[in-house]
DNA sequence: TCTATCGTTGACACTAGTGTCAAGGTCAAA
DNA sequence: TTTGACCTTGACACTAGTGTCAACGATAGA
């Protein structure tokens, strides 16, 4: 499909899907006429990519995810820099600190919308 | 405590506290000689904010979330803004959707790890 | 063939959060 | 009383991600 196209089945602008690749998260191919065109698992991706954006994590990690996001699953296991190894183990552990918080304080929101839903059950009944 | 201090016992850049007060995530008491004086809970708090700013909620967000964070523990429930509880439940969802996609990719990081590690578990071994 | 729609690149602008520096006030200890 | 550590405000700069616009090429349908 072409940019137009992914950008209404993503939601995502073709700013910013231009930008992605630019910053190494996407390579479509290119038609004859410059067109990009991308594969249609790059929705799933391209999905998995705002996500990871929208909680924090930076293009720049996102791009050494990648090995582990591969649709066309990566046989790259025998090759793997063991670099790369020390990067992933440490943006597992930021990442489970991420939940951890997200989840203290949406339990936090959570106890005190019960609050108010006890205190004054009618104005709270339609937002919960 | 001053700024330095919570600087220290934070981890978080004096300018960063002084931002965040900016925005009103934080109002520190002022000495006579127009020094900040913060109170000890503020300590977690900072905690708080930059856990959450790190997990990509913007403080604007994070001040409307101050009535649940709360250590001087808000007895706001009885005139909770209506506004407020729609606010609250639509930053709960999305902050649902942020685990669901943090946990997702950081299962997706250890599963790679754990077949690269069967591959050649001597590289592996130090890592995980 | 004209026009609408979609694509291309490049540039400039904006926000959020932070780094950093300057110019100055406070205060304790030597 | 001078030094050094700490505080103040204000300004400028930078990055990441996105919005937006300009100028242009491609393509499909009336």
């Amino acid at each position: 499909m072409r940019i137009g196209e992914l950008e209404k089945r993503t939601g995502t602008p073709a700013r910013s899907l231009r930008y992605y690749e630019q910053q190494g998260l996407l390579t479509p191919r290119r038609l004859d006429n410059g067109y990009r065109e991308y594969d249609d698992y790059l929705v799933d991706r391209v999905l998995q990519i705002r996500g990871l954006i929208d909680s924090g994590i930076p293009t720049r990690i996102i791009k050494q995810m990648l090995p582990c996001l591969g649709k066309p699953h990566t046989i790259v296991v025998e090759d793997a820099d063991p670099e790369l190894l020390v990067v992933l183990g440490r943006e597992r552990d930021r990442m489970n600190q991420r939940i951890e918080c997200l989840a203290r304080n949406r339990d936090a929101i959570d106890a005190y919308m019960r609050a108010v839903a006890e205190a004054s059950p009618a104005r709270a009944a339609a937002v919960v």
